[in-house]
Parts: C-alpha cells; structure tokens; sequence
DNA sequence: CTTGCTTATGTTATCGGTAACATACCGTAT
DNA sequence: ATACGGTATGTTACCGATAACATAAGCAAG
C-alpha cells in the first residue's frame, strides 16, 4: 500500500495525496476531504522513511538517558514527550547503562537515523562520542548536570553544589559526625560530583577529614543498603548520620537500620539525594533533596522547538545554559526539624547559580 | 557527508563501499580494510534512512509499553534490548501512559516508520490499533498478560489466574477477611484480571461477598496508600488482609499502617503482586508474587529472532504462546510463614497454565 | 476579449543508499 | 591456447515520498 494507490483510487496525482496530509498545503477542501477519506477507508500508513529521505525531517529526536528504571529519568522522558510530540517529534530512546562504550554505540546508531536533535545526560562521554555528536551539526542537549566542557545546550544543576547546600543544610541542623555512602567507580558521573559537594561541605565547616564509604555497584539500589551500613558502621561506629548518594540507597540504609534496631534519626540519621516518591512515603522519611525532573526535561524540549523556530542554523546559535533550581528537605530524620514539630514540613533552599 | 564521498576518496564505487560495511558481502579484504579505514578516517555516518528505504529494511522494532517508571517494563524492555541488539535491531520505545488513544496513536506513528516487528503489552487495545497492527504484516507480540483475542504472538501469563492462585496461598495462611484494593478505572486491563482472579479466589474459597475498594488513579503508587487504607478501614474495618493490585501501592498501605499504629501482619496483613524490589526491601516484608519480567522480554525478543531466521513468512506463521510461570512469595507480613519461623523464606507455588 | 494574477493540481528530479544484474579479471583444467 | 568458473567490482534502476517547478483553470480588472 503505497501513497500511490491512494492517488490512483481518486484519479489524482500523488502530490494532491502528500499535500492533503500537510495541514498547510493549498488543497481545495473538497480534494483534501476526500482524500482522507479514503485514506482511513483503506487504513494507508505514510512511509515515514521516505518521507524523511525525501525531506531531509527524520520527525524525531533522540535522547539517551543512562536508565529507564529510575522515576527522574521517566519524568524527564516523560516531558520531553510531552512538549515535543505536539510539535510533530517523536523520542528515538536509548539507555546507556552508566556505560560509555555503549554510549558511543548507541549514538553512532542514533545519528545514522538522523534526528533533528540528540538529548542526553552530561555523564561524561567518550571521546568519540564528543566529535560525532559536535560534527553531527543538529542541537545537542545535556541534561541533568552541568558539564565542564559543554558541547552544545545545557539544561541542570550542578550536582556538586546541590549536595554542598543539601549537606550544610544537615550541618545546621546540627550533626557532625557525617559519613557519605556512595558509587565506588564513580569518575566522571553525577555521583563523583556530589561526593565532591559533600567533601566541600565537611571542608568548609572544619569538620576534620572526611568519612567516606563505597558500594562496587552503579548504579547502586536500595538493595545495597545492608551492605552500605555495615561498611559505615565498621569504618565509622560514631556515625550521627549518614548521606547517600541517592534516595534509594537512603531507604535501603533506613531497612538496614531497622534489622539491627538502630533507630532513626535519635540513634543515627539517614539523608538521600534527588527526592524520589519513597523518601517521602517511607518511616520514617527521609531528608533528601528535591529536584525537579520533570522541568529539567520540559525546558529541554522548549530550548529545542526554540530552535526550530529559529530556523536552520538553530545548530549553530549561541548555545544556552538553563540552570534548574533545588532544594533541600529536611524530614522527620533529622532531628532539627523533628524538635520543631513539623515532622512533615520541608525545610527549604535554594542554592543560588 | 555521503557514502559517495567515502567513495570517490578511495576512487572506488559507492557499492564496494556499502559492501564493504557488511559482513558478509563478497569484497577482497585489502579493500575493506581501505574502505573502513577512511570511514573512520573521515567520521562518516551511514544513513539508516536511505538504507533503509533502499533494503526496505528499517532494523528496528517497535516496543510499546504503559508506563517506563516500572521496574517490570524497564526489566522487559532491558532485555528485549539485550537480545534483539546483537541481532542488529534497535528499540524504537513508547509509552502509551495507560491510555488507548494515545496508544493507537502511537501505533500509527511507529508503523509509519516501518519497524520490522511490534512488541506491546496487552492491555485491550482500540479497535483501529488492532486493525493496523493486524494489515502490517509484520510480527506482532504482546507480552505480560494473555489476551482474550490475541493478535499475533503472545509471551506473559495470566494476571486472573496468578492473582487467584496468590489469594489462594493467603487464605491457605489462615486469613479469612481480605480485603481488595485496586484501581477504579480498570476495565480491560491487568488490574481487572487481577481484580477477576480475586473474586475467584474468594468465591471458589466460599468467603462470603467479596469486599473490594478502589482508588481513582491509573496506574496507582505507593502515594495513594493512605486514601486507600482510609477506604478500607471505614468499609470493612476488621479485615485481616488487605490484597493490594501492586507492590507500590502495598508498600504504601504499609507505612500509613505505622502512621496509625496498626502493627502489621499482627493487626492486618498486607499483599502486593509483582515483586518489586521494595517488597523485599521493606520492614516488615511485603507477600508478594513474583513474576520474572526479564524473562518475558527475553522470550518476546528470542520469538523474533526466530521468526527472522525464519524466513519473510515469519508473520504469517503459527503464532505461538508461551506462558511465564509466576511464583507466590508469602513473606514476614504473613503470619503463617512468619510462625514458620521462615521470615525470609520464599513459600513458593507455581500455577499451572 | 485579453492580460494578469491567484488557486489547484500535475510533472520531474532527487533524497542516499541497496538489489539485481553486468562485467572485468584471474587462475586452472583441458 | 581456449574455455570455464569464481571472485571482485561496476552499472542501472528503484525504494516511496517530497521540493521545486510547470501548468491549467478561474476570475477580476482594464
């Protein structure tokens, strides 16, 4: 079933056909009416392909996101289908599985496809992944982080000065003895940066050198908590409160605690990272530090249709930066706001740039 | 950049050159290697499209999902992903966020592009999403559940019989006043099978009239576990067991349970279905049934790449049926496992067809 | 009645590869 | 030396749509 067999049915030309599926094209009203009719009638699906050969539009935009399994990169997914699906875009997605290598791979298949624009998370890329996507001469956007060598757009927050503000945000409320539970091969992630927002924090406060425990794993799961727990204990029995590198660690810790009675936050207090549904569902909660996925993705998708309607060289435009801002919460595990009463309430802030 | 440049660089025909990037065409080896080198050399990308249009080849498949913040549909697609891609094919992934219309929209959309097979969940689907998926002439699987009327292949199991069978295992624990707690809005999708395989359970068990409550939300989260435990506490407030349509939503009931300060399994018992990971996380454990949505995947993509070695027909061959066994986890929050003095311990039961 | 402009539709070339067929070249058997 | 078979490469047509240009019809103004 080809586009010409819709024009033969009528006794018209394939481009009558064609233009009748634009909504802009000059078709007399009668012609386009009948046009779809018979289209529907005959169930056509238009060959996307060479329609895309043909214009040069491939119609889609591919995003690459380390994982699916992970409610920040849903919603930032999400998003971007959200915005860009009525503008005619649809997401070519792929997962990197924290792996460079694959990484690479899976943008040099994107690229064969030709899409209008790549999105991806800043995790740190190959070298070759930087020079095809910089001669690709489409938008690229980085997402989440904000990396030290931008190659085109930019939409996120710096993972290292969110952690910074979250861990003086518990340092205020009163703890010392911090302990950081985090990825072990972590070099070049989001995870390294928000090791180095922690190591800021304990710095900056003279709180003596910094104590650190690793989980082999990336990405690490509430799974690992066990695990995590035992490493701190053994390491750093003195520990008033440990800060995860992401929520669900958070709850896997808080589990642990449970199984050893440990209670928490009045014995040891337990902080997360990136305000996942279960820091705020659990018992206790947990303090974590909300971001807000969703927009990072919705702005992500407006820079893009930004830039097509700016015309051709949206490539080649001054590349934006969009920062996104956070916040901490501070929750029933952490003592100073359990003091004041307001076990539910988030303690707010917004670190600035 | 064309394969024409690659081409003329090397002073060869632009079929050596497409030759040369597969495998198994017949070019003299000094040759290739000439023809790969400079490709490297120049950073040249083929175009999928044109190769595309050319071979009527598209290398990908179509994978529709309802949801990708699912730890169930990110394991499938992970390893749909995992076996299809050594295969050469690529995923080309949507989420119809649990909606028909933007379903069949989206079957419109993908078929456009010619994938070369469709993966989807079935979930009941529109009328004109079956037709189109019916004239494409391609393979067609739906996994996770068995449809009433399948279109093609199908990889899952039944939702109704493995919810039946849980229930099954619970009132065998010794509970006698469960209570359901599921999705109002579920005509036709796994939740009311689920919902089905209850009512049989209780039926076949003679428990009196079944008690059920419902929360307006598709899907349903951990989040909606306190309006759900109100509901159930005001309609049948000495029920022993809440049976809940997922892990999320279980694990939702079970912390408004400590909110109240109803001990659980003492007080009440909780039950999910799916094992997620937080239903072994989470204390006190979560019964659950365990379904392994890795292997549907693998299954799904291993039927494919059958179907491909076998030849153009693949589509019109006997479509087939493979069912995935699910097994029943009864955990610390079921008081006849916990007697058992086995908190941790898997009680295991496959269901037959 | 003709010119000129607008609107609706048709014709042709092309997008960038690949299938199918054609051909040149080489070594070996007769 | 000739015929033959196989290998390596080139030529041509085409995949199914669309851009760009061409053309026919209709109508207003002169």
């Amino acid at each position: 079933m080809r586009m010409r067999d819709i024009a033969r049915a009528l006794g018209v030309s394939t481009m009558t056909v064609s233009r009748a599926l634009k909504a802009d094209a000059s078709v007399a009203p009668a012609t386009r009416e009948a046009v779809l009719a018979a289209i529907a009638d005959l169930g056509y699906v238009p060959n996307q392909i060479a329609g895309g050969l043909s214009s040069s539009k491939s119609g889609f935009v591919a995003v690459l996101v380390p994982s699916l399994n992970n409610p920040h990169f849903s919603a930032t997914v999400q998003a971007l289908s959200d915005v860009l699906e009525p503008h005619g875009l649809q997401l070519l997605l792929g997962y990197t599985g924290y792996d460079k290598a694959r990484e690479e791979a899976l943008v040099r298949a994107m690229l064969g496809r030709k899409p209008e624009a790549v999105v991806l998370t800043s995790d740190g890329h190959s070298q070759k992944t930087e020079m095809m996507l910089a001669r690709a001469r489409i938008p690229i956007i980085e997402i989440w982080d904000i990396p030290a060598r931008p190659i085109g757009h930019v939409v996120g927050f710096s993972n290292r000065e969110a952690m910074r503000c979250h861990v003086q945000a518990l340092i205020n409320a009163g703890y010392r003895r911090i302990t950081y539970l985090g990825e072990s091969q972590d070099a070049g992630t989001r995870g390294a940066a928000r090791r180095q927002g922690f190591l800021d924090a304990i710095t900056h406060n003279n709180l003596g050198t910094a104590r650190q425990c690793t989980i082999d794993s990336l990405p690490v799961t509430m799974s690992h908590g066990e695990t995590g727990l035992s490493q701190v204990l053994e390491a750093f029995p003195d520990t008033d409160l440990i800060v995860c590198v992401s929520d669900p660690l958070a709850f896997g810790v808080l589990s642990a605690c449970q199984d050893r009675g440990i209670r928490v936050p009045q014995d040891m207090a337990v902080a997360g990272f990136g305000d996942f549904e279960i820091s705020r569902i659990s018992r206790p909660r947990i303090s974590t530090l909300a971001i807000d996925a969703y927009r990072i993705g919705k702005e992500a998708a407006e820079t893009l249709v930004h830039l097509k309607g700016a015309g051709a060289d949206g490539a080649l435009e001054q590349s934006a930066m969009r920062l996104i801002p956070v916040v901490s919460e501070l929750r029933a595990s952490a003592p100073g706001v359990q003091k004041a009463g307001a076990s539910g309430e988030p303690y707010s802030r917004t670190p600035g740039a």
